[in-house]
DNA sequence: ATCATAAATAACTATCTGGTTATTTCAAGG
DNA sequence: CCTTGAAATAACCAGATAGTTATTTATGAT
């Protein structure tokens, strides 16, 4: 008896698993030390089917981006900090920055490789260009808020906090193993995880609060 | 006539020349990337000799990376900050860590590439060990200096500062590319760069000062 | 001088890898 | 039904790539 397997058709879930399967294998390789092959194997489909439908590695990895930061901004939008009063608004923000990051590693690895490539393929997605800039505002209308209140410091970047709110968690994570040899401790460790959110937060309210709100908050704490 | 070369024979300079080349491919192009035939067109020997010096690519890959971590551990040696008033050492520091990473982009990169790979290279580097504990102990001792003066803030965990210390420059230059697109905005212009080292030294100083000594300084600047 | 050793060269190969050609199979609309 | 186009399969290929084999040549110690 030969084995006749039953060609069932499902393309949008073809297509879905390609995807995953690139992205577990661009995430853990880098764009230049994937494999399609490996990519073919782990989404069990004939090879032939990536190029019927993404063309070529190159733009299978541009799309597998696309669609890791379209998750990461949506998952922001969600938030809606805007509802929250600043300083809660902060300390969510951080929290949720590090969680996400923490529960997508392929995410942050992702934006490595893609900054190993000078960000060649994010530039030609047209797609993200809608996505970004509404976050800026986010900051700016957020820091506003905490200046009426009195709480936070003027004049503060918006960029210059959301890349420093960003790299506090990201950088930790990313670093994660180097870390671990060049500073001789754990780092992933239940304890070690919680006790860095923690120090964000801390960090992150000191950066945009006035020091005597800070003094004030400590001394409430106590 | 046949063009006859002759053989000049240095074989210092040939493995200096082999781990440059291998540097800039390996920051370049990631470990997977890279070529071995590039790096031996590029330091303009056969790529014969690559195998007599060093054995195979992941060995080279593993010595360039080896390398990189001592020029950066001597150079921080070499600033002495103990000598340093503890503001000052840590201003000092950050400008110290924030140029060395702008002057060494092939270091960030080959960092960023080693976690990709999850520090399986630098883990069987004996080298690297002596390096390290050290400076864990100098941030300790310069944390002690500022609380002692009434400066620090008690209870900071020197390696969560060195983390962030290191993360505000290295975070903003490895994701610089897709940061432009991110945040719309130029991030490497000399006023991008300077206001970056400025915001850094002003978020360590908010960091690590009691917010009373935060205030005080405001005042007196103003 | 000469000889042993290491440095350098040149040509080669097995395997890998992204991408292709040729063919078959399913499923939906007329 | 049956035709037609898309989905899936299988086998293949040319160029790239890490690593080798075979050989020559410079140099320093004797």
């Amino acid at each position: 008896m030969a084995k006749v397997k039953k060609q069932v058709r499902d393309p949008d879930a073809t297509k879905l698993r390609i995807m995953a399967a690139a992205k577990a294998e661009f995430a853990k390789m880098g764009l230049g030390g994937a494999r399609v092959d490996v990519i073919a194997t782990r989404a069990k489909i004939q090879k032939r089917m990536m190029y019927h439908y993404f063309g070529n590695k190159e733009v299978l990895y541009r799309l597998v981006l696309e669609e890791a930061y379209a998750g990461f901004r949506a998952a922001e939008a969600a938030l809606e900090i805007e509802k929250d009063e600043p300083i809660t608004a902060f300390r969510r923000l951080v929290e949720f920055t590090w969680n996400y990051y923490l529960d997508n590693p392929e995410f942050i690895s992702l934006v490595n490789t893609e900054n190993l490539h000078k960000a060649k393929y994010l530039r030609k997605s047209p797609r993200l260009e809608l996505l970004n800039k509404s976050f800026v505002k986010r900051m700016e209308k957020l820091l506003a808020r905490g200046v009426e209140d009195g709480k936070f410091r003027e004049g503060l970047d918006p960029v210059q906090v959301l890349i420093t709110l960003s790299g506090m968690g990201f950088h930790y994570l990313t670093n994660q193993y180097t870390g671990e040899i060049v500073y001789g401790r754990a780092l992933m460790t239940k304890e070690a995880k919680a006790a860095r959110v923690a120090f964000n937060i801390d960090a992150i309210t000191r950066l945009v609060c006035r020091p005597e709100a800070v003094a004030k908050m400590k001394k409430e704490a106590a």
